[in-house]
DNA sequence: CGATTTTTTGAATCATATCAACGTACGTGG
DNA sequence: CCACGTACGTTGATATGATTCAAAAAATCG
């Protein structure tokens, strides 16, 4: 499990034997089924996840009571909710397991440790949150930019696979509609 | 100039005089004036942009040849194109200045070296694109979870000095709807 | 001041939401 | 392994929020 972090990691910065060890003894492995909630709104996130296998969700909670997806996570990807685990406030989201999913978790004073420890994580986070970002500021740019039938296809050219493992509603969500214009627009042409 | 970015560093990372020093070395102060280009679409981004003052808009231009504002940079912000300026690909977006405004200006290459001799400068971006990524979330958050009326409201409150700065028509592009929309919401209360 | 840029206003149109009803699949316990 | 219940997906009719377009009014700039 740990060796899956180990190596994404590696791609960015480079680690030692020992720095990996420091790194596996830091974090918690954890499984956790379908639906399970890893926070809740109105809890402060305390900890860092990177999901090895499976798929997180981050969602809020409208006014009308319906779920908004804001985010995703899957294999090798880190998924928080970052303002409250910096400022260590009470969060506004969830964050849900949408299948089951293989995680390691890193606890925000851990993740302090390791940073004094081993200074490359810095660097390895600091290219983690500025792909993060850019990502965020292009999905902007679509959702401004494209209608949200073209939302929908163009979602689904880049991430079939993935399309394919969630509920429509909740790829309804992540982009921005409801259920049912998801659903009359796969029966117009595919 | 140098010494609003060396403040605004301390603010999260200690750095000695001479490191500071080091930095100040490593970027060029620039003017811009009001419409001035820094970025245009098919160019590869290789400057980062760090506004002392004044206001820089990224943007995208539409099929139907309008302009998608994507991201404001204001006083204290950092601004690029990280898709370009970080897999060196040409860019898809424009920056510009909004009014006439004071740049700090980082080339990749002096970035680059700059991390190499001062590593807490990882950790002040990593905290940095860390805050961004989180407020492009709850951005995100807002774009779907409020209508477009509430939007503006909703921004207006949280930034009503910003909102005099900026032309309407551009923050009509930022929050996602058309000037004549913003037009009609300003008449109806305020 | 005149020229350009920005904002306003109103009417017609369009994309998408909503609601309700029905169909289908799925997984859980008997 | 089947049956039942719940969760998920589809469909059509209607409603609505926001856009588009065009033109006039106001503000800003050289």
């Amino acid at each position: 499990m740990h060796t899956q972090l180990i190596a994404h990691i590696r791609k960015f910065v480079p680690i030692s034997e020992e720095e990996a060890a420091v790194i596996a003894s830091c974090t918690q492995v954890r499984q956790v089924k379908k639906k399970q909630p890893l926070l809740k709104e109105g809890q402060v996130c305390t900890t860092h996840y990177f999901v090895t296998k499976g798929v997180l969700r981050l969602y809020a909670l409208t006014d009308r009571g319906t779920e908004q997806i804001i985010q995703f996570a899957i294999d090798n990807w880190w998924l928080s909710d970052y303002m409250s685990f910096d400022k260590q406030t009470p969060s506004g989201f969830y964050i849900q397991a949408v299948e089951d999913t293989t995680l390691l978790c890193i606890e925000r004073s851990a993740q302090e440790q390791l940073f004094a420890q081993i200074p490359q994580l810095e660097s390895y986070f600091r290219i983690v949150f500025q792909r993060a970002y850019a990502a965020s500021l292009m999905r902007i740019q679509y959702i401004f930019c494209l209608t949200k039938e073209e939302r929908y296809h163009h979602f689904n050219n880049a991430y079939p696979e993935f399309v394919q493992r969630i509920p429509q509603y909740m790829l309804a969500s992540f982009l921005g509609f409801t259920p049912e214009f998801l659903s009359k627009t796969r029966a117009k042409k595919g």
